[in-house]
RNA sequence: GGCUAGGUGGCAGAGUGGUUAUGCAGCGGCCUGCAAAGCCGUGUACGCCGGUUCGAUUCCGACCCUAGCCUCCA
C-alpha cells in the first residue's frame, strides 16, 4: 500500500546529471490504482494469464490478450525480472464437447487442431510462447486435490446430481475483486435455477459424468471439472498457491476470477495472486466483439488484407485497458504509422536486422529513457510508440543531412526498442515489398516490378517522361509505389 | 437497477494544476523531370454545470452520455 520513493536509476552524460525514475507501476484491478510493483521473490516473477478455450479460430479479441500479455512480459524481462509466464488451454467444456458432436470429430482431434492454429496465429503476431502452457486435462489431479480441501473446509459440497459446488456465501471475501455484493448478486439472479444448489450463487466445480462425455475418475464419481477450478489448479502447479500477477480479459473478472479467489484462496488459505491485470476489449461499431454475439473477425480473416505486424501495432496502438473499435479506417491508420518507422530503417540504410541489440537497461538516451518511463508506468504502449516515432524523425534527419553513422546508430536503437514491443524485428525492404496480406497480390510478382522499374528507369534516361509516367501509373495502379533516389530507385508496396 | 471503467483537436490516441504528446489525414514551403519518401512550418482539443485555486482539460461535487460485467466469453 505504500508508494515507493524516487528512487535513482542511473546516470546519464556524465556524473552530474541524475536520472531519477519511479520504479515499474501498473494498475491493479483488485486495488483499484496503480501500485508499485514489488515481486514477491524478486528478481522471480510468476505470471498467470488465463488463456483461450479450443473449439474455434481466434479471434482479434483474443489476438488483444495475446498481444497484450505478450507486451507486459516482454517488459518485465526487460526490465530484469526472471519470468516464468504461465498461460494455459481449456481443452474441456461443454462448448468443445458440443462442438466436436456437431463436427463429428473427436474431442482430442478438435482442440489439438484450433491449438496448433492458436500457435501459428501467435507465431504470425509476433507473440512469444509461454514457458508453460498447460492442458485442464492434466490439471486433474491438482483439482480434485483443491475440491477436497474445499469439502473439508465446508466449502465444498456435493448436490444430489452428483455434481459439486462451491458455498460461496461461507467465503467472506468474496465479490472482493469485482466490486460485487453477493445480495446484490441474487437479486439479479434471473437465469434458470439449479435445483440441486443451496443458493443460486453457487458454482460448479465437478459436473457428473454424463453418458458420452469424457470423464475422469473422482472421489465423488466420474465426472469432469468445471471451468473455474482449472485455472485455480493450473495456476497452483506452476506458480505455487502465491505468485505475483494474474492476468485475463475484463469479461473474466467476474465471475472467472471472483471464482478462483474463492477455490484457491479457500483451500490454501490468503495468498494466491498478488496483482491482477485486465486487458480490454475489441469493439465492432462500439459493442464488444464476441462469438455469441457474431460479429468476430478471426485473426486469419483479418491476415488476408493487412500484415500480421500491423494487426499487431494497432493492437498496441491504445493502452491495454482500454477498449479499442476494429475498423478497416483503424487497420489502414496503423499501416500508414508502422510503415513511417519501418521507411526510417530504410532511410538510415538498416534494412537487414541487427545480429545484437542492445538491452534496454543499456540504453542510455534521453529517448530510449522516455521510452522507458513510458513502459514503467502501467506498460504504457502508446506512449512508447510516441518514442518511437520520436526516434524516426531523428533518423530521417540524421539520414537527410547525410550523417550516415548517427542514422546507423539511431537505427539500431529503434530496433531495439521496438524488440521491447514485439515490433521492427524483420528485414525492413523485405517488410516493404511484402503484400499487405495474403489477398492483397497485385499479379505482379517481385521480379515483374523489377523489371518494369528498369524499363522506367530506361525512359527517363531518355527523357521520355510520359513513357515513364505511364509504367509508374501501371505500378500505382498495382498498388505498388515508387521511390527515386540518388542511388537508384526502391519500391514499395502499400 | 447494482458494480466497474470511460467521455481529449477531422480521425485515432497519450498526458498534465500554468510550458509541443504522438500518429493518420489536411494545408504551405524545400527537395524531385513530375511524383513518392523525407525535412521545415502550420491546428489555439479537452462532455455539461458548479466548486476549490492566482490559474483546471487535469482536483472535488452534481448532471448528461457511452461501454463492460451482473449468463458462456479475451
Amino acid at each position: 500500500m505504500v508508494l515507493c520513493g524516487m528512487r535513482p536509476l542511473g546516470y546519464h552524460q556524465g556524473p552530474t546529471t541524475p536520472v531519477f525514475a519511479m520504479p515499474l507501476q501498473f494498475y491493479d484491478s483488485l486495488q483499484r490504482r496503480k501500485v508499485a510493483f514489488v515481486p514477491l521473490d524478486p528478481p522471480r516473477v510468476g505470471i498467470y494469464v488465463c488463456g483461450l478455450t479450443v473449439y474455434d479460430f481466434c479471434h482479434i479479441g483474443h489476438a488483444r490478450m495475446l498481444v497484450a500479455f505478450d507486451v507486459i512480459v516482454r517488459h518485465l524481462r526487460a526490465s530484469g525480472y526472471d519470468v516464468t509466464f504461465v498461460r494455459n488451454i481449456t481443452d474441456i467444456d461443454d462448448k468443445i464437447i458440443a462442438r466436436a458432436a456437431e463436427n463429428g470429430e473427436s474431442i482430442e482431434a478438435l482442440t489439438s487442431r484450433f491449438i496448433n492454429a492458436m500457435h501459428e496465429d501467435c507465431a504470425r503476431l509476433g507473440v512469444l510462447p509461454p514457458d508453460v502452457e498447460p492442458k485442464a486435462t492434466g490439471a486433474i489431479d491438482g483439482m480434485v486435490s483443491l475440491i477436497q480441501e474445499l469439502e473439508r473446509r465446508g466449502l465444498a459440497y456435493a448436490g444430489e446430481n452428483g455434481d459439486v459446488y462451491y458455498r460461496v456465501r461461507r467465503f467472506d471475501a468474496y465479490g472482493a475483486l469485482s466490486g460485487k455484493n453477493p445480495d446484490d448478486l441474487r437479486a439479479g439472479t434471473r437465469v434458470e435455477v439449479d435445483e440441486h444448489k443451496e443458493d443460486s450463487l453457487d458454482f460448479v466445480l465437478w459436473k457428473a459424468a454424463k453418458p458420452g462425455e469424457p470423464a475422469w475418475p473422482s472421489p465423488w464419481g466420474h465426472g469432469r471439472p468445471g471451468w473455474h477450478i482449472e485455472c485455480s489448479a493450473m495456476s497452483e502447479a506452476h506458480l505455487g498457491t502465491t505468485f505475483d500477477i494474474h492476468g485475463g480479459g475484463m469479461d473474466l473478472k467476474f465471475p472467472h476470477h471472483e471464482n478462483e479467489i474463492a477455490q484457491s484462496c479457500g483451500a490454501r488459505g490468503d495468498g494466491f495472486a498478488r496483482h491482477w491485470l485486465h486487458n480490454g476489449f475489441v469493439n465492432v461499431d462500439d459493442e464488444k466483439m464476441s462469438k455469441s454475439l457474431g460479429n468476430f473477425f478471426t485473426i486469419r480473416d483479418v491476415l488476408k488484407v493487412y500484415r500480421p505486424e500491423e494487426l499487431r501495432f494497432f493492437l498496441m496502438g491504445a493502452h491495454y485497458r482500454k477498449p479499442i473499435n476494429y475498423s478497416d479506417d483503424e487497420l489502414d491508420q496503423a499501416r500508414a504509422g508502422l510503415r513511417r518507422l519501418y521507411i526510417a530503417l530504410c532511410n538510415a540504410d538498416q534494412t537487414a536486422p541487427p545480429s545484437q541489440l542492445t538491452a534496454l537497461a543499456d540504453l542510455t538516451s534521453d529517448t530510449a529513457l522516455s521510452f522507458r518511463a513510458a513502459m514503467d508506468d502501467d506498460f504504457n504502449t502508446p506512449g512508447a510508440i510516441a518514442v518511437l516515432f520520436d526516434l524516426a524523425r531523428q533518423i530521417n534527419r540524421a539520414a537527410d543531412q547525410d550523417r550516415r553513422e548517427d542514422a546507423a546508430e539511431l537505427a539500431l536503437e529503434l530496433r531495439s526498442l521496438g524488440h521491447g514491443l514485439g515490433l521492427l524485428a524483420g528485414d525492413a525492404n523485405a517488410y516493404l515489398k511484402s503484400a499487405g496480406g495474403a489477398d492483397a497480390t497485385d499479379g505482379l510478382t517481385d521480379d515483374d516490378v523489377d523489371t518494369l522499374v528498369a524499363a522506367r528507369n530506361a525512359a527517363r534516361a531518355q527523357r521520355d517522361f510520359t513513357e515513364a509516367d505511364r509504367i509508374r501509373d501501371e505500378l500505382v495502379a498495382a498498388r505498388i509505389e515508387l521511390c527515386d533516389g540518388a542511388d537508384g530507385t526502391t519500391w514499395q508496396r502499400r
